[in-house]
DNA sequence: TATGAATGAGCCTTCATTCAT
DNA sequence: CATGAATGAAGGCTCATTCAT
């Protein structure tokens, strides 16, 4: 949910102070990557096509970015960057009631997922190159365990309000409604209203309706 | 009238493989796809590949197939045929107590994806395609839909057996537990044994532990 | 005009008697290839595509024909025999007018355009490969050696009847009428009627309508 | 994130060709894949041949040319604006008289069939490819239209001068002279000389010696 | 005889990458 | 900085041919 790795400045050592016209060029680069990727999968994501969208030639793609791998990263530390998933000011917030902070993150991730889809194309695609690229799973979990340790965040302290009266351990249901998660932006591409049912019915669990 | 350039073969002997049925040889040209797609997932699958897996040459594979295309089609036909993800006798029989059924599928589901991890890797990669080809997508949710059906089933019965006291919609309920397995099978990706406690976390929000 | 070189029967050495089957198999094929090849042109000519539409496997299209190569060679054979390009009754007679031998050459030649126009096809697809293949060419030459004494003949034989009063050698009007007629064949291919004006014009010239 | 198999380009140095111009190497290329089409035929043209026989790599042909339809379609063009056949200063001059004018024409074409052979080859290539082709076709057409025009255009004034005295219909005659030229350049294909008599044949009709 | 299976050679094309300008 | 030109590696696919049955 954080910027993972800083490798940021050290990546590309310049002589002279990067231009912030190069940094970004360099963003609007990523960007167009990032929307092509979306559009053709990693399957079908070509230089050119990115070049073309960003509206330079692929020669000066190739003088921004090492090469294929070097953008992939871009594009991955882009994501993770923007990664701010179901966040909201009233999620945030810790002054808000827990029940609403989760229903607001909630809300917050529909939205997301109305308004940014491609976003979520980008995520399953980068999820499963993860399933076989270790250090791109790194970058996803330890993502994961901030998003965790939100989640767990929220759910003790529903308890301890006595808004959570459910039966579970807050670290374990944040594991549930993680990959809950996860699941659904999958199962609901397309239909993010979907996802709205099965997330309340995991809060009316969590609020322990006996 | 003599042909001047050589074309065509003229090659010398040959070892051939024990030569199979053809339906054989289709179904272990299928198997080797399977896993070679397993391995380098779409971006990264080669006919040629899967064609030395299977031991043949790639104008053979061209010979059961007529193209990538309709290779792929058969990993689907070959994936969702084999789609009992779960399944397992004590789930399946309605003999057994709902609450047992229901542990059995996640049992089972983990046992699978313990001895069957390709399979996820497979299907994660077939989730994010149908993401942008509504054709597979369609074949996906009719196989959700049978899922869902089970798990509706289940639920409903569980509820009509007071074994699942829990407050819930049997079909929303169903359409969390499936997401969440989706979730799941990518969060835990690699550590099958992590899946556990989320999913019985969410046996016991059924049974409504109050 | 005539069959060319007669290598018939020696081609294919048969120990029993070519069974009266085997024969018209063999003819058939040709005929399939014949038609092919009127359709696609060698460029585009495959053995699969000739096996088809002769209702054979491709394989059993190999037992009968050595190869492609010796295929086409049965090809020319057949066209060549075949190869009755404005011949008729009318014209072959010597009883008639000479002419009328010639106008009943030309008659013939254009219904046998619209009759049969693969053939003229065929005939452009073996032409144009024998300005590359000598031994092509040489039977092409030979028939066309043979056409040539026809058109003489009668050429000649209108001048001793004074039917033909036009100047010119005959063997040179001779020339001249075949490279008409074959190009008539290409440019007027598939309006067989626009070769009429430009064939009588001709007949004009020989008559000497002075 | 580390790319695991090695693809594109990780070549050593390179000697690059002189760097000729976009424009020239692309008119370089289509007449090389001209000669190599008078050399190989349709059946027989391939695009590595082409690019060699250019002195580039295969690909880099492809840069110059979508794919083989583009090149094919260039020689078309390039072959067609070079469609001088026959042109000759004399025979153009509206100040020569019409008989000498198609003389020259005669004679420019025999020239032309001597200096350069290969051109009525890749000619004949195209007019049998352009019986499948109407594309093809209509340009052809359009071309035989506009040498109709001229030669009518001469016989008309050889006519009205009283040079030509022959009993014929201008456009009539004209269409048998195309013909006649299309014809012989197939029939005297490698022997140029062989087209003068039946030429002049004609030239002697038109001048109507009675 | 006839044919299904298999194969090697090769074709067109694509693509990431690099070099010279 | 930027780009057009060029390239090698590889990819999907086709085809004539052959082998075993």
């Amino acid at each position: 949910m954080v910027r993972p790795r800083q490798k940021g400045n050290t990546r590309k050592p310049l002589k002279r102070s990067p231009s912030l016209k190069s940094a970004e060029r360099r963003s609007e680069i990523v960007r167009a990557a990032y929307r092509t990727l979306a559009e053709k999968g990693f399957e079908g994501l070509r230089m050119r096509d990115i070049a073309q969208r960003a509206g330079i030639d692929h020669s000066t793609l190739h003088y921004y970015f090492a090469g294929k791998e070097a953008l992939i990263d871009a594009i991955v530390d882009y994501i993770v960057l923007d990664l701010a998933v179901g966040r909201s000011p009233a999620a945030e917030s810790e002054d808000v009631s827990p029940r609403l902070r989760l229903s607001a993150h909630f809300d917050a991730l529909i939205k997301q997922l109305q308004e940014t889809p491609e976003m979520f194309v980008v995520l399953a695609e980068l999820n499963t190159r993860a399933m076989r690229e270790p250090p791109l799973r790194a970058i996803f979990n330890k993502n994961d365990r901030k998003w965790k340790g939100f989640l767990t965040e929220v759910l003790v302290s529903g308890m301890q309000k006595n808004e959570f009266k459910g039966t579970f351990l807050p670290e374990v249901a944040a594991e549930a409604i993680i990959s809950m998660i996860r699941g659904l932006t999958i199962t609901c591409a397309g239909r993010p209203e979907l996802m709205r049912r099965p997330l309340y019915q995991v809060l009316t669990w969590l609020e322990g309706t006996s």
